[in-house]
DNA sequence: AACCCCGGGGTTGTCGGACCAAAATGTCGC
DNA sequence: GCGACATTTTGGTCCGACAACCCCGGGGTT
């Protein structure tokens, strides 16, 4: 870090595209560079706010700005309950919140919800039948079995429908989809607590896991990205069935605990 | 905004989970608070820092980090050039840089990012099939003749692609998908200028984007969505022809225009 | 040697106040 | 009605200060 690099982002930014850039962003991009670049790697503590304002020869009021705005795009972050600063990859949370938050202030349909999820999963559930482990696989049938014996408790058969996308969405061992999927999923499932309280699916629900389960356990990728589909079309027609409107915004419905 | 906002936020915070949050924190949620719920409405100009901070009774900085916060987040936003702050909808571009930086630094492998657009790309195919207008249709025409005239300009190769892709997605009228594929496609595309300077490959580009356009311009949404897949598929084989590792981490080259 | 307690130093969170440039707004003359 | 000018807001940056708290190492105990 030096006073170099402020100049440096100064020199760009007069090549580029805005004028008048602030100080407390130039030492963002500044920052963010240096990790971007691996110059500071994940890990390495990011030095104090003084010292921080000293190397760039601004405030440390600037500085701080900055370092909310590092730390909201997770590129820095404390250790639980700690002071000191760490540098670090942003997390599915990270970008989760502010996806979720953007498609209910977009208003975006719950059949825009609904295609993508029939976008994903299927795949998601192709990928986790070639890649899917041992200890995944176990995960899910006890998953399912669980689901069997809560087949009263709608609560908890919401929450064990969340699971069971969970682990198959980890199974396929890819973070990318896994980072998209994430907040749909967070949107798109409470919506199931709607349709349950409506309708008495919980057999077909449970019917549908077990025969992902099945095709998965067997590596057939055709046969769990096909039960798949089947299984999310069929969500699509109990929320009709329930009575819901499919082209209404979706519903923001508080914080996740 | 009234001081009991604080207090609000402050006992929510003893009763839940976290001692000891910030102010500027507590600012955040209360703010954010007001938006989700629609007590500040999109388009609605925000208070004034010092009338914020008299409002809850902090320090004009402890607002101002607050902002960031938020301005981080697409909440709030200042129009072109302007000082003021409005209540807005995070946008597309609010959320891509975010999961571009979480794909590079938690080193996602070029095959994730891959199977990512060979998940996303023939899906948009298939809605825009369905949905896609006359206007953009003339524009999808307009990129693959540009194209068919910029088959040795290898730069202007690799924009055009982007575009056609992009085009493709608005036309899908899917804004939840479009929310996931933007980030991906930033990061998968600029590969295609590696493949592009090894490879002569933009014949068989020109080809596959006239089928699609032709499936497309006759709403035939499975020829659309193969074709995409083809393409899709096509393009991987060209970057493992041209010797790259498919496994390796994605790179970040620098900043958009 | 391993462990726990403690206190000083470092770091963050918050505050008060101040200045300037640029934007926003109001005013006046045409 | 509409532009040019004067005035008020507003945001960006800085200075300096202080208390609470975490961090880490020293010293004592087992």
């Amino acid at each position: 870090m030096s006073l170099a690099d402020l100049s440096n982002a100064a020199a760009q930014e007069r090549a580029g595209q805005e004028r008048n850039e602030p100080v407390y962003r130039l030492v963002v991009r500044s920052i963010e560079a240096k990790i971007m670049s691996g110059e500071w790697a994940v890990g390495d503590r990011v030095p104090a706010e003084t010292a921080l304002a000293a190397g760039f020869g601004v405030h440390r009021s600037t500085v701080r700005e900055a370092i909310r705005v590092l730390e909201q795009n997770g590129l820095v972050r404390r250790h639980d309950g700690g002071k000191l600063l760490y540098v670090t990859a942003p997390r599915e949370a990270d970008i989760s919140e502010k996806v979720t938050a953007a498609i209910v202030l977009q208003e975006i349909s719950f059949f825009e919800l609904w295609e993508s999820m029939r976008c994903f999963e299927p795949v998601l559930a192709e990928c986790a039948a070639m890649r899917i482990d041992d200890d995944m696989l176990a995960a899910l049938r006890a998953n399912v079995e669980k689901t069997k014996a809560a087949l009263e408790d709608k609560q908890s058969l919401v929450e064990l429908d969340i699971e069971f996308h969970q682990i198959i969405a980890r199974a396929s061992r890819n973070r990318a989809l896994q980072l998209s999927r994430e907040p749909m999923s967070q949107l798109f499932y409470p919506a199931f607590l709607k349709v349950f309280s409506r309708l008495n699916a919980g057999e077909r629900l449970v019917f549908a896991h077990e025969k992902i389960l099945q095709a998965l356990a067997t590596r057939n990728s055709a046969e769990a990205r096909s039960w798949m589909d089947k299984h999310i079309v069929d969500f699509r027609r109990g929320y009709e069935l329930a009575n819901f409107d499919i082209e209404a915004p979706v519903v923001w419905s508080g914080r996740p605990a």
